[in-house]
DNA sequence: ATACAATCTAAACCTTAGTTTAGGTCAAGC
DNA sequence: GCTTGACCTAAACTAAGGTTTAGATTGTAT
């Protein structure tokens, strides 16, 4: 396979095959004598990998240290094995930021409809917390007290 | 509250708050005779649902659309509170890629601590997907399938 | 042989989200 | 009235992760 048909099945532009090409992360993929690059399905495997920690938050250094690790042979197992618990960990990080985002979304979603219902926001905005309903509130408390203060 | 006991409250820098207003993310803070920038807790709140907005993966231009529809009052309602339904779709979207994520590394801690065990990659590598343990082979089909292709 | 699409490289450029630097105010305490 | 720490601006710089451009080469089809 050609790089086209790569980029084609990964969904990154050609521009960015090469770039991580250039930079060591695609490593061992060979070329035509003319000097076309060529792929195989453990290319194609090791793509899917780069791409999958890669949106998890990886950074392209990390990636690249993790590819020079697999190339190195058995004396980095343990290397690679504690990079993915610490991945693992970095996950559920994220995880749990986005759904205490998604509070504070969740309560403007309420905040908004109310507004709407009233045809305007000075309802809803000068409500005290205590007012809020049950539900709500404990939205907007689980946002609040997630970032500390006032 | 100036900007550096600001900048301790929300663990914004001092540099990016500068910028935030500049870029008109900050809308109405005022200032003293001297030009001193005065933060007030409307402020800090509205600081809030900036940071949450942005660590939710909302660029800042779309964020300072947000914020000048606030000022704009009651006739823009109605695209705020559709900001915040798209923008729940988005994080959900986030979440499930994450989740997606997390089952190839979960796969690999398997497949790094079976590795260990034998002291060598060698097995693992050679082995089929039928027999890897049932749910470490749904976790691989998970990620496989997940990615099309092969 | 020739056309043509696909590929190649190097180097310059781009975007986002700030940070750093330089040179200058502000305002509180002594 | 002077020092000192916190603050101000504009402008240049940074870093990551690519994209674009220009000009050359490859390899397949006619």
């Amino acid at each position: 396979m050609q790089i086209g048909e790569i980029s084609k099945k990964t969904g990154l532009s050609i521009s960015a095959l090469r770039y991580y090409d250039k930079h060591g992360l695609l490593q061992n993929i060979g070329r035509s004598n003319g000097g076309i690059r060529k792929f195989d399905n453990k290319d194609l495997e090791a793509l899917r990998i780069i791409i999958c920690l890669k949106t998890s938050g990886m950074k392209l250094p990390e990636i690249k240290q993790f590819m020079d690790w697999c190339s190195k042979g058995d004396t980095t197992i343990d290397k690679r094995l504690n990079m993915f618990y610490e991945q693992e960990k970095n996950i559920n990080k994220q995880i749990d930021i986005l759904s205490k985002s998604l509070k504070l979304i969740k309560f403007k979603q309420w905040y908004y409809e109310t507004a709407k219902e009233d045809g305007t926001e000075n309802n809803v905005k000068s409500m005290n917390v205590e007012d809020y309903p049950d539900d709500i509130r404990k939205l907007y408390e689980a946002f609040m007290l997630g970032s500390q203060n006032t």
